[in-house]
Order: structure tokens, then sequence, then C-alpha cells
DNA sequence: GGGCAGGCATCGA
DNA sequence: TCGATGCCTGCC
């Protein structure tokens, strides 16, 4: 990964695959937002950054340090996905849908905040939850500053777990608010931890979050896959399943054919299907 | 205006 | 064990 520092920029070259709108809105992720000026803006991992796209190059507003420790890991720089590209297309199907989400990349998102935007998620639409996961930072996450403007954090369960469901109201979230309350409460009470679930196999991490209230197997997976690492975990929704049923034998299909690749051959099917050809 | 959206829990067979 | 149904809300 070569990159320069310039003034309170970090300059990277850009790699083969990198392509920031499909980054963020392959599905991802909920708190990224283009500005007018071509900047995308974002809060994650306590942080807020603005990244450009620049000719062969992406300019990061935020210091070398912060590059290194939090975007770097974040952006998972350190992975080859052309290769992983060539690895997943063993079929023409997958051939052209990776080729097609070129530039996709799966960020490794905070645990928690992934975990209660895919509850939030379920026969949702992706404006809506953007709109709800706003709402919950705007209300009880801390406010951080940035470039003079001020952004909010992630609320962290602590900060949720006494809450009743009329506090949060005003989210418009539905039915899934109890859900979201519940799974701040299992790991406030020390029910639930999803760092140690960082360090456990896939499907054991998937089996102990679907013993959460509101948590099936898709919001397990997303929840896995987007928030713990996970890279082999293999989330199937409406669109994965119509992808899966229209070029595949859905009886025998296995998607450890795709090994540890699973999780990114997952999206860029996701992505392909939603937004390619067929 | 009612069908539906990137599920899940519950209930009845 | 599996299929049907209700669930909050908002946007077609």
């Amino acid at each position: 990964m070569n990159y320069r520092v310039e003034g309170s920029s970090v300059i990277m070259e850009r790699p083969e695959d990198f392509d920031a709108e499909k980054i963020f809105e392959c599905g991802q992720c909920f708190r990224w937002n283009l500005q007018e000026d071509g900047y995308w803006t974002g809060v994650a991992l306590g942080h807020v950054l603005k990244l450009r796209e620049e000719g062969d190059t992406v300019r990061f507003l935020c210091s070398d340090d912060d590059f290194l420790k939090v975007w770097m890991p974040y952006f998972d720089l350190g992975r080859d996905y052309t290769a992983v590209r060539a690895r997943i297309s063993i079929d023409p199907f997958t051939a052209k849908a990776a080729e097609f989400g070129k530039g996709i990349r799966i960020l490794q998102q905070d645990a928690w905040e992934t975990l209660c935007s895919f509850i939030v998620s379920q026969c949702n639409n992706i404006k809506r939850i953007k709109g709800i996961v706003e709402r919950l930072c705007v209300l009880f996450g801390d406010q951080i500053a940035y470039h003079g403007e001020v952004h909010y954090l992630f609320p962290p369960p602590e900060r949720l777990a006494h809450l009743e469901e009329k506090d949060l109201e005003s989210l418009r979230a539905g039915y899934r608010t109890g859900y979201i309350l519940n799974a701040a409460r299992e790991i406030v009470q020390g029910r639930l931890s999803l760092d140690i679930l960082k360090n456990v196999t896939t499907d054991k991490a998937i089996e102990a979050l679907t013993e959460l209230r509101g948590v099936g197997i898709k919001v397990a997976n997303c929840a896995v896959l987007f928030g713990l690492g996970k890279i082999d975990a293999f989330p199937v929704d409406v669109w994965v399943r119509r992808a899966i049923e229209r070029h595949y034998d859905a009886e025998t299909f296995d998607s450890t054919v795709f090994g540890e690749d699973a999780g990114i051959a997952q999206q860029y099917i996701f992505y392909y299907i939603r937004n390619g050809q067929d």
C-alpha cells in the first residue's frame, strides 16, 4: 500500500480494487454519504473521515497515524481483492458478478454497530435504515468534532441498555426497537460478548447471535461478516436467494465452494443481482 | 390506498 | 419441521 502525507491529508495510490461508490453503496454500511464536493463523509470506529477519489489516488482527510491504525484495517487494505476475484470466479456467473463488482471491499466495521444496523435492516429499505441509524446516533451517541463540523458516534450498548422502548420512539424503528434494547442489555449484563465471538468459529458466532431475539440467520451472518471480520460468512437474503435459484441448483448449492472468500463472493453476487443485468 | 421492503417470532398442523 | 401470518413504518 503506497501512500504519502500531504498537509492534513493522506494520499493513497488507488488500488485496482477500490471504488468508493461501490464500497459504500453495496449495502454493507449505513453511515457514509456523498457530498456535493465529491467527498464521502462517514463515521466509523469512533472516528470521522472524509475521503475523495482523485484520479489514480484517494485522498483521506486524516493523520497518517489514523490512516495506519484505523482506516487501513477498516477498508481491508491488506487484502488482495484482485486475487480474491480470480479465486471466486469459478463459473460464468460469479466471474461476471466479480467483474461487475470490481472495486468493492468488505469494510471491517464495529461489531455492535453492525449488529444493531442489521437488526434494523430487517424488512426495511436502505433509506429508512440510514435514517433510523442516524437518529439513534444523534439522540444517544457522543458528539465528535471534525474539521469544524459536529458528528455523532454510534452509541455503545451501555448507553442504551437502561432505556425503555418509549425513549426510542422517535427513532421510528417500529418493532425492531425492542430487539435493539434487548441486545444492548444482553451485552451489558455480560450474557453476550461480541469480543469473544471474534475468536470463535464463524458457525459458533452465528449460533450465539441467533440466540438474541430478533436476530435470525440472515442478520447474524451479516453481523459476523461485516462486524466480526469473519469473511467466510455467507448471508443469504431474498436477492442472493434469487441469484442462487436462477444460476445454480438451489438444492445442492453450497457457499463453501468459495472457501474463505465466501463473504466477498456473496457481496459481489448481491451487488450484481441488484445493480447489474441479471 | 394497499402492497411491499435486504426478516423474525410465533403458532398451528 | 415447515408454512402461514403479524409486525412498525414509510415509500411507492
